[in-house]
DNA sequence: GTTTGGATTAACTGAAACGGTTAATAGGAG
DNA sequence: CTCCTATTAACCGTTTCAGTTAATCCAAAC
């Protein structure tokens, strides 16, 4: 790829970002057209082939670039320095809708992403993906204080059911197009709020 | 489209059908080919069009098809014939497991097809489906028994809850790409006596 | 065993879309 | 005016698309 692109102004690097990841989040690698992300990022067609060689290029990029960002989000958020699974919930979740306010696709690019299927791409990613998804599924297992759920529900289950219903909730959020991160951010609390109830412990 | 289409062997019928809302539940309405669905199917393009005049035809008919039976299974699974909200989610989820069983990619079909753009299609959609989605929600509240939850959440973001983590659930095993209707089943199964033991009034 | 008729397809068509290239333009700085 | 960099319109050869046509396959009827 051609160094350049960062010298680009950042607004300008990030529209043209932006309208790949959502050109990408809509479809499978191979039918996502780079001409539909150029029209989409408000440029033509060969500037992206002048900053991004091809497109497997430009694709790899974007997926470097997400990993990247949401470490950084989650250091940046301390979601890890606590003890407490609700807050670190808290803090997972509001990294990435920080993320979100200069990246309205990237989440639902990486759900995508990781069952891409095309040859092409497929080995380059699972692989780099799991480092970090399982290393911090695990960190989350040795940190959390589970002395403060309620004793009669499995906690795998719990966990497992959350994150399917924060996947849920943001396709949702997504294909009905309306991604507000405020809205999102206070509805994620909400979320938080009542699964805090539900599962914790009283006292 | 063709008549004699439902002449064909049950078996060819549900084989080609299958075959189209795989495609179109992977791929926007556009980028879906009708060449794709005829390989995926095992019959040639030309037979396709011989029984389904286009393509919109063809998307038509499996919309069409997926509300009718999903209405069907409904009522054969007696859903809305109890007031017990989890029996009722029990007998809902598992009336969609059965029409898994012989149409693994309805669902994922439904929750595409529903937030679809393309002009061609969309306005033929949504306005069908709030018929059934929304009546049927209401019909839900209006016969659930709220006596027998925990007085202190909120159930309406149980509710909106429970069912993100479904479609979560959901997109998960259809993105990794194992529909196994059994497993699913007793998945769901282990889903529900979690909500269950969690939301319930102790007694 | 030949005819008939429906099921099925290989091969085709014209148009559009694709990834990627090239040669030219635009516009600001010196 | 000159230089330089960012930018693009126009283009290229290829592939893919929805839809068509004309031919084949095959079983049942005679």
């Amino acid at each position: 790829m051609n160094d350049k692109f960062f010298r680009l102004p950042l607004e300008k690097q990030q529209r043209i970002i932006n309208a790949a990841y959502k050109v990408f989040s809509e479809n499978s690698y191979k039918k996502a057209p780079m001409s539909e992300i150029a029209t989409e990022g408000c440029v033509s067609k060969a500037l992206l082939f002048h900053y991004f060689t091809n497109k497997k290029e430009l694709y790899m990029y974007l997926w470097a670039n997400a990993i990247e960002m949401t470490r950084e989000a989650i250091i940046e958020y301390k979601t890890l320095e606590t003890d407490d699974f609700f807050e670190m919930l808290k803090r997972s979740l509001l990294s990435k809708c920080s993320l979100m306010r200069d990246y309205p696709h990237l989440y639902v690019f990486c759900l995508r992403a990781y069952y891409e299927t095309d040859p092409e791409i497929q080995n380059s990613i699972q692989e780099n993906y799991n480092d970090v998804s399982k290393v911090s599924e695990m960190t989350v297992f040795e940190k959390i204080d589970i002395s403060k759920f309620r004793k009669d529900i499995d906690i795998k289950t719990m966990y497992a059911e959350i994150f399917y219903a924060v996947d849920g909730y943001m396709l949702k959020k997504y294909r009905s197009n309306c991604i507000v991160p405020d809205e999102i951010e206070k509805e994620i609390i909400v979320l938080i709020d009542f699964w805090k109830k539900v599962y914790m412990q009283e006292v």
